[in-house]
DNA sequence: GTTGACACTAGACTATACTCCAAGGTTTAT
DNA sequence: ATAAACCTTGGAGTATAGTCTAGTGTCAAC
């Protein structure tokens, strides 16, 4: 069991961004102590970890408090909920792979440019290092 | 020249996000006619699909202004600056990549459980498909 | 020559995701 | 036993990224 400024020490957030998750449903504490306290348990590290790691490769809070409550029961009809929405999810990381990648391709070529390597002058900005990828 | 109804059409993007952007910016017209109209050239597709991409994947319109602004000239300071900018901007990117393939990752075998795969129920909800991962 | 689609500016409004503050109660260490 | 450090709620404030409205001007087609 953990207290709230316990918690957001260990996942790296503030304790009001962890009341923020709350109320909007991201991260419940399993408990309250007497007096009101927030008792986590220890697996809401994940849980937080989780949240940031979707946030950062830009989902909304909105998608991954959808994405956390999926769930796969016995239920068939479950199921083909689940399957949809998350196959929809996976076409949508698919293409921010894409994205990422091109991204860190440009990167690279504009890293290299700087190191005194002899890429053309075409490399000499970011969209110059982007559009010379796409003629490969 | 382009009009801004027409670069909007083709970046699928909203007259006022063009214009919103040029206030920040990131996208400047080429000209204006006698009018006032904004006449963009061709190339500012490229430019607003750019942007589209790095927002997508996390950046902010702040970064990628900054991206777009890099430029590698024959100056030895300015590619100095460049190299420190991109370099720290690839690690990002690459952390990125980590967490959106990791990602990934659990919403196939999720995906996979609801087709009737033979998962074991921890692999029931994501973040039971992320631990059983962490666990290879 | 006027109607409809498009353009302009300035400024108000919205959604998302926090972040901070006030006023108070609790716990812990000395 | 008291101060520091922690917790509570409710509500206000901030940053980012648009989105919409009002009032006006321009242009192309009928």
């Amino acid at each position: 069991m953990l207290k709230i400024g316990e918690l957001a020490t260990l996942a790296k957030v503030s304790r009001d961004t962890l009341r923020f998750y709350e109320r909007h449903g991201l991260v419940t504490p399993n408990h309250r102590n007497d007096a009101g306290y927030r008792l986590y348990s220890a697996s809401d590290v994940h849980r937080i970890s989780f949240i940031l790691s979707a946030k950062e490769v830009g989902f909304t809070l909105n998608e991954i408090h959808q994405l956390l409550e999926l769930e796969v029961t016995k239920d068939e009809k479950s199921c083909q909920d689940v399957k949809q929405i998350v196959d929809t999810k996976i076409a949508v990381v698919n293409q921010r792979l894409a994205d990422i990648k091109r991204i860190k391709k440009s990167l690279q070529t504009l890293s290299n440019a700087c190191s005194g390597g002899d890429e053309p002058a075409t490399y000499c900005t970011i969209l110059g290092a982007l559009s010379e990828q796409n003629r490969e």
